[in-house]
DNA sequence: TTGAAAGCGCTAACAA
DNA sequence: TTGTTAGCGCTTTCAA
């Protein structure tokens, strides 16, 4: 049948009032077997669906959640949107996925176009932790929950990964093999990810006593192309660091190409340790040892809090989640003086 | 201001009737510049954000397209979108992307859930080529453009790869080299690409008289586990084939730790093509040869066909777009007999 | 240049 | 068990 039918077209073909064929629709009881059974056979003849936006006009809530991530190609985000996603089906809502490209601008504009359809909620990793663009949200009652990145100037769920452990512990495992010129490729410190991650190898260092060196800090942009340059600043170096560690996966790919390209022998002349697992991880010889992130974990975990907020819409506080990460220690950190210092114990603190 | 303002509110501040904000809100024009101005003021006061779904009711058109893809975790589709969205974006459209999970059920569910919310148009990368579920959106004259897989029962815009040719080629460049025992690992069958990329190979098999072998066809499914065992059963057959073509970037990752795991050394005891570039082809030993597709341009060309449809509602026939993949040779397929036939002339057809 | 008013398709309160 | 009806917030004639 040609579509387009509405319920007014139902209710006709199935001698009913529109108001027996919402209930039929809606699932609400109340209507006689009879009855439905004919309102159902007219839905399918008619090939009727129902109208979302008329929906909504009158009952408010839209069974959708808005999801903003930064970048789409970035196999982080699908991974954490395929658990929301799950988790949101199974709860009988719908998530509309945007990718912002890391500009603000573009996520203004994404969350304004959210209010306008009236999602139910939204769940985000912003662009701009400043988070002053979504007040707006806020203002018009729509729960927000802040994944992998928090906001700055108001109180908004998040679901974080502790990263100031898992790059502790990756520096610590680095310490304790021996090395003491550790070099970080950083991530952008506007960014909580970027941020924590050098609070953590700053604390390694300095629970270890190993001083800060300026040279060995490389201020990266999570992409890949900065890994790159990161590793070139630090080959140049006259005093080469023994061990890197990269803040992310992006720039951890970048790295190795570029250990590659200068014959930089990853293993044995340059220790490594990546932030985020990353296919290539285990193709390399050594194969990298990573610190690994629960993705779809982190998801799911971020629609169940939203779900929560959507449907109790009481004042809870704040709340903030940190999931915690996994070492892999695979191989590509090795120990610094195999004859002299077997495990570093020299240096345990 | 606290959010929720409407229309009314907007018009009631400004001193104006609602059909005049209707005007300024939508750059109507026809608007007194004073006038204009009050109202954009008490827009700003209010913060009022249009409601979309009463603007859809009216309008008819929501300025938004639906987007699925089967995977979202195979990088393959994130590339697609990013280049779908961007498009999109420039002609003021807004995409609402949703993964099936290669799952028939939740398409049917995502493509009711779009057409309820009344999307302009949809592009599809279908977990079902059989179409039949794409029938009731179509009746509701919403267009559909098909990506990287065809749709079966009707007519519908298409935006392929060149599987034939991509596959012909790579497989093609393994016989020059002097393979002869050439092993498939196949794709879906009831897919688009498995089904070209299989006929590609068959294709330059007969063109250069190497029989078909059953033994060196691998019916995989496009996950990294069935290329996995497909090397794994490749391996154990007891006349080996000398060169391997991997129908997809998941199964080529799979594929390539299976060697390792067998320590069946690639480039030496085989080759290998694949297709569908991969972030460790580069860094593997020898690097990997692949077949790789304009991602980006795939999604640029299905928006900008999609938008076409959209807006002139004309019946014009059905176009199919082929995108040509590139061949990039790298190192993961070797001369096969160094000495006896240094480039595979004797096998010219 | 502005305003009044008729719906768009639906839900839900109230009536029968 | 079913029907009548009043909006939801907006766009868009038509009139002024």
């Amino acid at each position: 049948m040609e579509g387009k039918a509405n319920i007014q077209d139902v209710a006709k073909r199935a001698n009913v009032s529109i108001a027996t064929v919402s209930r039929v629709i809606n699932n609400q009881g109340g209507v006689r077997k009879q009855t439905e059974e004919r309102i159902l056979k007219a839905i399918k003849d008619l090939g009727y669906i129902r109208n979302a936006a008329a929906r909504t006009m009158k009952s408010k809530d839209t069974k959708t959640i808005g999801v903003i991530v930064p970048d789409i190609n970035n196999p982080f985000f699908p991974s954490v949107m395929a658990g929301i996603e799950q988790k949101a089906r199974e709860k009988g809502y719908f998530a509309i996925l945007s990718s912002t490209n890391e500009s603000p601008v573009v996520e203004q504009e994404i969350l304004k176009n959210f209010i306008e359809r009236g999602v139910d909620g939204v769940i985000i990793t912003t662009a701009n932790e400043n988070g002053d663009h979504l007040k707006q949200v806020h203002e018009q009652g729509i729960p927000i929950i802040a994944v992998d990145r928090s906001i700055q100037y108001y109180d908004v769920d998040t679901v974080l990964v502790d990263n100031v452990k898992g790059s502790y512990q990756a520096v610590q495992h680095m310490i304790l093999q021996g090395h003491e010129k550790i070099a970080i490729i950083c991530g952008p410190q506007n960014t909580t990810p970027g941020r924590e991650r050098f609070i953590g190898y700053k604390k390694a260092l300095e629970d270890y006593n190993l001083k800060l060196d300026e040279r060995y800090i490389f201020q990266g942009d999570f992409g890949e192309r900065s890994g790159y340059q990161g590793a070139h600043q630090l080959y140049s170096l006259e005093e080469r660091p023994t061990a890197i560690f990269s803040s992310n996966n992006l720039m951890t790919i970048g790295c190795v190409k570029a250990m590659g390209d200068l014959d930089w022998k990853l293993g044995e002349e340059i220790s490594f340790f990546g932030f985020d697992d990353v296919d290539i991880a285990t193709f390399l010889n050594p194969k990298l040892s990573v610190v690994s992130r629960p993705m779809h974990a982190l998801g799911e975990l971020a629609f169940q809090l939203l779900h929560e907020r959507i449907q109790f819409k009481d004042p809870v506080p704040k709340r903030e989640y940190k999931l915690s990460p996994e070492l892999i220690i695979r191989e590509s950190c090795r120990l610094r003086y195999p004859n002299n210092s077997p495990d570093g114990q020299s240096l345990k603190k």
